[in-house]
DNA sequence: GCCGAAAAGCAAGAGGGCTTGCGTTAGAGT
DNA sequence: ACTCTAACGCAAGCCCTCTTGCTTTTCGGC
C-alpha cells in the first residue's frame, strides 16, 4: 500500500510536489470531509499550481484514492490461534476503520470510483492485498485443522467482511458492539443450528 | 417503491411535469448512462426549464434517486416451501437486477447519496420495504420449523446479500452463477463443516 | 367564474472540475 | 559543466451543477 515514495530519487521535485499534495489532500480531508476537498485548495496549502495536480493525476477522484490508499495501512491480521477469536478481532478492526473519517472518506471513493484500467488496476491491488492478508486467518485454520480443506477462504471472508461494508455504505445502519461477534457464530456454525447465547448486545 | 402518482391529481401540471422528468431522466440514464446524465438534457428531453427540476429536487442525486426508486419495482420474494431454494433464488433475483443498468445506476446513487434528512428518510424506506420482503423468507422457514427461532432474520439476509452488493460496488468483480447457492450453502451450514458438491462451478 | 397560492418559465451568474497552449525551471544523463 | 527533456507555473476558458430574483402560468377552493 506504500510502496511509492521512491519513484524516482526522495528529494526530487516531483517526489517533493507529490508529497506535498498528498499531506495537503489528507489534511483538508479531515478538516472538511469528502465533499468539502477542493483540488484548487489541495493546490494551495501544498504551495503547487492546481494544473500540476490535474497534470499528474487527471481527476479529483485520483488524487483521492492515491492520497487514501498511501494513507491506509493494511489491517492487522490477528493470530491468536482460535479462528473465532480471530474472524471476530479481524471484523472489529475493519468496523472500526470504516468508522474514521479516512476509512469512510476511502470507502465511498472507491465506491464511486470510475471503471479506467488505471483505477481497475489500483482497486484489484489494493482488493488483492486486503484479501490476501484476511485469507491467512482461513488457511491457517485449515492448517491447524479447525476448518475443513473444502473451505473456500475467499468466499468466508467476503462473507464477514460484506455485511460490515454493507452497512456503511448503503444502509448507514451503525455497527452495534456485538455485531461481528453475531456475524462470525452465523457463519462458522451457520444459521441453521442455534447460536450459543454469546451476545449480551440486542 | 411507486407511491406518488396520485399526489395531487393525475392530470395537474405539477404531476405532468414531474411524470416527465422523471422519464425522461430514465430514458437518459439508459442512453448515456450515469455519468452521461446531465441535467440540462433531462430538462431539455422532458420539455421542461432545467430551473423548474432544481426547484422541486435540489440537486441532481435527488432526481436520481427519485427516478430509480420509482422505476424499482420489489424484488419478488419466492415462496417455494423450501428454505434453500428460496434463499438462493434471492440471491441470484439481486444479482441480476444489479446487473441492470437500472440496478447499477441505483447502487451506486445510493451509495454516494449523502444525509441530509429527506435522503435519510427515502434510503430508509427502501431498506425497510426491501428488508420486510426478504426476511419473510427466513420468518417463513422458522414457522415451518427448518431454522430454530433464534435466528436473527435481519442478519441472515445481510449475511446473504451483502456479498453481491460487495461485488458490485467495491471489488467489482463479476458474480459468478454458482455463486448463490455457495453462499447459500455456508450461510445456513457454516463454513465449519464440508460443503456437499453442490455447486458446478469453481 | 374569480382569486390567491404554488409551481413553472426565464435570464443571469457564481463556483468547482477539468483542459489547453505556451513559457519556465529543475534534474538526469553524458 | 552542459544539454535535453520531463515536470511545473501561469492564464484563459469550457462545461456542468446549482442559485437567485422576477415574471407568468395554472390549478384548487370559494
Amino acid at each position: 500500500m506504500a510502496e511509492a515514495e521512491v519513484r524516482r530519487r526522495p528529494g526530487g521535485r516531483s517526489a517533493r510536489v507529490r508529497a506535498a499534495v498528498l499531506d495537503a489532500a489528507l489534511e483538508l480531508l479531515a478538516a472538511h470531509g469528502l465533499e468539502g476537498l477542493k483540488v484548487a485548495d489541495v493546490a494551495a496549502r501544498a504551495g503547487v499550481h492546481e494544473t500540476s495536480i490535474y497534470r499528474r493525476w487527471g481527476t479529483r477522484e485520483n488524487l483521492l484514492i492515491d492520497a487514501l490508499l498511501e494513507a491506509t495501512g493494511a489491517l492487522t491480521v490477528p493470530d491468536t490461534g482460535s479462528l473465532r477469536d480471530d474472524l471476530v478481532a479481524y471484523a472489529t478492526d475493519l468496523a472500526a476503520f470504516l468508522a474514521t473519517p479516512t476509512g469512510h472518506a476511502l470507502e465511498h471513493t472507491l465506491a464511486a470510483a470510475g471503471d479506467d484500467p488505471a483505477m481497475r488496476e489500483a482497486r484489484d491491488r489494493y482488493w488483492a492485498a486486503r484479501a490476501g492478508g484476511s485469507m491467512q486467518i482461513v488457511v491457517r485454520a485449515v492448517e491447524r485443522g479447525e476448518l475443513p480443506d473444502t473451505v473456500d477462504p475467499r468466499l468466508a471472508i467476503e462473507m464477514l467482511v460484506s455485511p460490515v461494508h454493507f452497512r456503511v455504505l448503503l444502509t448507514r445502519e451503525p455497527i452495534e458492539p456485538g455485531m461481528p461477534a453475531r456475524l462470525v457464530d452465523a457463519l462458522l456454525g451457520g444459521i441453521a443450528v442455534s447460536r450459543p447465547p454469546s451476545d449480551p448486545a440486542r
